[in-house]
DNA sequence: CGCAAGTTTGAATAGCCTCAAATCCGGTGG
DNA sequence: CCACCGGATTTGAGGCTATTCAAACTTGCG
């Protein structure tokens, strides 16, 4: 492993073996109830090489061929497709415990480029094996072809957000959306999370100008509905939130929504920011803004 | 059939049972090439009754269970979401030849609502039958996994389109999607296509104000790139088109790209349009609109 | 002929963009 | 410790894009 000295604020580092699976496992339980074997089997194939990716590198290009199959252990990855004129959208964010490349046809090639938004940790899982492995399980298969569905639902939820949404709707929606799918697998700690996201990269996805990203979140923050620092983000009033945002979870097809287990809450904890830093002066920081 | 006697101008008879699997395959052998036992299967697959839906009719809701699958002979389906308060975002159109329903997973929930947009044939296929046809012939497997894929795609290239193109782009990529997913199939004659769609249809699915979408279609037009008559549209200039929009037709993996076969042009010519309606005055109306 | 649906037009307004500059912040080097 | 640098955020002003509302017009159809 490429774990350093000081690791106490290096969440980045793989405790045990165990964890590294446990977001999958989480996520795939989402949808279909798998059997220990089936557990197993991808626990099996999970259990490759961590490797570290920088932030802002670009994994994939338009049109490149179908590699191996990958897992993000942590980190956010962003696919995104471009205009020749340089626009850029993004299309949908890979978050911890979310696997890519499993549900193309063979020989086909991606329809757009993949890049890191910070640094992040990946598993690579050989194509054929992967698939051979899912085929033989069906409650693998089952709880694959939900994951495809969900990501097939991001994509015409966003569709709808960026048809007829307004653009304060659809950032507050971006952040509801990412708040339950990262609490899907634990990664939140109760109203906040780790938010590494630019505001270039914010308007990118909801199809604005930074500067008006900036100004919508303004506004959210005005309105009491978050609060940011660093880059971390607490929803204040999660109701507050859906409800501007028209958002409704039902989309996500989420199943267990209780609380994860204690145990799991610390792994996979982002990046360097303890738990001391994100209480009394953030509050502050946030009035701060709102008075302004 | 349900063929009245004035069939003169209902193109909407089915003359042979032949031709109702013609559109189906040329679709899928736009991915794979299929053995002759596998067209023979998709044959038999939809050999069922048509079905007549009248137009703006809708065939599902938001959250219905999925029945069976169907096959479009004949007009437009117009896939759609809504948001509470009643704004309504297209997502897709389905045309004739495709087929909707095949990839969910079972005991899944249609996602968005289904709506005609014209008067509309629709062969349904009980879903059981159907993918156990499927799944026992690799090629059919393969070729329905592209058809997804295209599906997914269009979706992935309509949020490129809503979130960083201009409404006039995204009005001429619209076009442009359409004209390439028509002529797959030989639903085209030569530039020119059955076009039902209402304007307001139109700035529900690129995202704009009825209002808004009928500007965007004027300048189109005052640039020469269209021209419309009735519900019949014709493209003048495809590059320009293409050009302006930013168009890659590769996002809809078609391969054989050669005009249909002469005897297959004449089929499912759309609803009434006689060919005597689009010639001189067309090209006058289209002058007086870039003067006026 | 008259109705209903669809298209077109105009004017006022709201939403969002661009450009440009200022500020904030974390990290680096002195 | 401070100065500085670069990236990110924030602010302001002006302009373009798209919306809304309302009315007129066109067209297909009974």
């Amino acid at each position: 492993m490429q774990s350093d000295q000081k690791s106490r604020q290096r969440p980045t580092d793989l405790k045990k073996e165990q964890v590294m699976h446990d977001l999958l496992l989480r996520r795939l339980c989402q949808y279909v109830d798998l059997s220990s074997i089936e557990m197993t089997a991808i626990a099996k194939l999970v259990s490759g090489r961590p490797r570290h990716v920088a932030a802002r590198c670009r994994l994939l290009q338009e049109g490149d061929a179908l590699g191996s199959i990958f897992y993000l252990l942590n980190g956010w990855i962003c696919a995104y497709k471009l205009l020749e004129d340089g626009r850029c959208q993004n299309l949908l964010f890979f978050l911890p415990g979310d696997l890519w490349g499993f549900s193309a046809p063979l020989n086909s090639r991606t329809a757009y480029a993949l890049r890191t938004v910070k640094d992040a940790i990946v598993i690579d899982i050989p194509r054929d094996g992967f698939l051979e492995v899912i085929a033989r399980h069906p409650g693998l298969t089952e709880a694959f072809r939900w994951s495809g569905l969900v990501t097939d639902e991001i994509s015409r939820e966003r569709v709808l957000s960026l048809g007829q949404r307004t653009a304060k709707e659809r950032c507050a929606h971006m952040i509801c959306e990412i708040f339950w799918r990262l609490r899907a697998v634990g990664e939140v700690d109760g109203t906040s999370m780790y938010f590494p996201c630019t505001q270039e990269e914010i308007g990118n996805t909801i199809g604005v100008s930074t500067v008006h990203a900036n100004r919508m979140l303004q506004d959210l923050r005005a309105e009491k509905l978050i609060c940011q620092h660093q880059q971390k983000l607490e929803i204040l009033d999660l109701e507050g939130l859906q409800r501007l945002a028209y958002f409704d979870s039902d989309f996500l097809h989420l199943r267990s929504l209780d609380p994860p287990p204690a145990e799991l809450r610390s792994f996979g904890k982002p990046l360097g920011l303890g738990p001391s830093r994100f209480s009394e002066s953030d509050r502050a920081d946030a009035r701060r803004t709102v008075n302004a």
